[in-house]
DNA sequence: TAGAATGATTGGGA
DNA sequence: TCCCAATCATTCTA
C-alpha cells in the first residue's frame, strides 16, 4: 500500500510525509486489514500490497522523532492529572526504555570510540548506524506507547464522563461533583470561588473552568443563594415584619407610622438590584423611588 | 411517560 | 468579564 502510495503520488508526498505515514500506530492495523481482503478477494496482487520498510541504514530525521516524542509527552500531560495507575504504569515503563536505549547507544558509541582498527570513514559510518538504529528503536517505542495511551485514554471511565459531558444534560463526573458541593457547603455563606480556586476545583474533578463556573452559577441561583436572592429573602422577611406589626393586637400609635414608612424607606433604597430589575416592584414604568417615600415620610 | 433534576447556553446588567 | 435569571436540551426516576 505505502509502496502504491509512493509511486503514484510520489511528487506530492515527501519522505516526512512517508514516514509519518507509515509511523502512525493504526497503519499496522489498517495494512493488517486491507491485506486480508487482498488475500480473500484475490482481486488486486498482493506484491502491490508488500510495504516498503525503510532501509535499515537510511538516516532517519531527528525532527520526525522529536515531534513524535513531543506529541506523546503532550499526551502524557493531559491524562495524568486524572491519577489512572495504568497511564502512570506507561508513563514509567516509557521513560525506563528511552533510558534503556540512549544507555545502549552511548555504550555503542563508547565501544566504537575504543575500537583503533577503523578509518575515519569507517568510524563516521558505524556511528551513523549506531544513530539511526537507535533513532529507530526510540521511533518504534513511541509509536507502541502512543497506541497504548490512546486505548488507555479511550478506556478510563473519567475520561468517558469528561468527554460525554460536554454533551448538554450529561452528568459532570462523580469526583468533580464531589469536591465542588464540597467546596460549595464549606462556604455556603460566600459561594463564590476566586479564579484559582475555580481552576483548582477543575482540575481536582476532571472538569473545564467553564464547567465549574456554570456548575456554581446553576447551584447557586437554584438553591436561592444568590446575591439578589439572598436580599430579597431580607427584604420579604422585614416587610412581613412590618406587615404583621401593623395589623397586629401590638399595632403602633399612629405618631409612630413615620418610623415605619422610614423603614420601608430604608428596604427600598437598599433594594434597587430586584426592586428595579425586569420583572422588579420597580420597573422603569413606575416612577415612585426611596427619595419619594422618604420625602413623603418627612412631610 | 410526565415531571424532576441537571448541565449548558443566552441575553442583559454592572 | 463576571454574575444572574431564564430557558433549552437531555437524562433520570417514580
Amino acid at each position: 500500500m505505502a509502496a502504491i502510495l509512493r509511486s503514484s503520488v510520489k511528487a506530492e508526498v515527501s519522505d516526512f510525509d512517508f514516514v509519518r505515514l507509515t509511523s502512525n500506530p493504526y497503519f499496522g492495523a489498517l495494512r493488517d486489514t486491507l491485506m486480508s481482503d487482498v488475500q480473500q478477494t484475490a482481486s488486486i496482487p498482493v506484491s502491490l500490497m508488500k510495504v516498503e520498510e525503510p532501509q535499515q541504514e537510511t538516516s532517519l530525521d531527528p525532527n520526525i522523532v522529536a515531534i513524535q516524542e513531543a506529541n506523546l509527552m503532550s499526551d502524557f500531560q493531559q491524562v495524568m492529572p486524572s491519577g489512572n495507575q495504568k497511564v502512570v504504569e506507561l508513563h514509567e515503563f516509557y521513560n525506563k526504555q528511552c533510558s534503556s536505549i540512549e544507555n545502549e547507544r552511548n555504550e555503542a558509541i563508547q565501544d566504537l570510540k575504543e575500537n583503533n582498527m577503523l578509518s575515519v570513514s569507517q568510524y563516521q559510518r558505524e556511528l551513523n548506524r549506531i544513530h539511526v538504529h537507535h533513532d529507530q528503536q526510540r521511533m518504534h517505542l513511541t509509536n507502541r506507547v502512543t497506541a497504548s495511551l490512546e486505548l488507555l485514554k479511550i478506556s478510563m471511565p473519567s475520561n468517558r464522563e469528561v468527554s460525554s459531558s460536554k454533551v448538554k444534560g450529561r452528568q459532570l463526573s462523580s469526583r468533580g461533583i464531589e469536591v465542588m458541593t464540597d467546596w460549595y457547603e464549606k462556604h455556603i455563606d460566600h459561594p463564590y470561588p476566586t479564579d484559582e480556586e475555580k481552576q483548582a476545583l477543575a482540575n481536582l474533578g476532571g472538569l473545564s473552568l467553564s464547567q465549574v463556573k456554570a456548575w456554581f452559577a446553576n447551584k447557586r441561583n437554584r438553591t436561592n443563594n444568590t446575591k439578589p436572592k439572598k436580599q430579597k429573602i431580607q427584604v420579604e422577611k422585614r416587610l412581613i415584619s412590618i406587615c404583621s406589626e401593623l395589623s397586629g393586637n401590638n399595632r403602633p400609635q399612629p405618631r409612630l407610622y413615620g418610623d415605619i414608612i422610614k423603614q420601608l424607606s430604608d428596604i427600598v433604597q437598599t433594594s434597587h438590584a430586584f426592586l428595579r430589575g425586569p420583572t422588579g416592584l420597580l420597573s422603569d414604568s413606575y416612577n415612585s423611588s426611596g427619595d419619594e417615600l422618604e420625602q413623603f415620610c418627612s412631610d
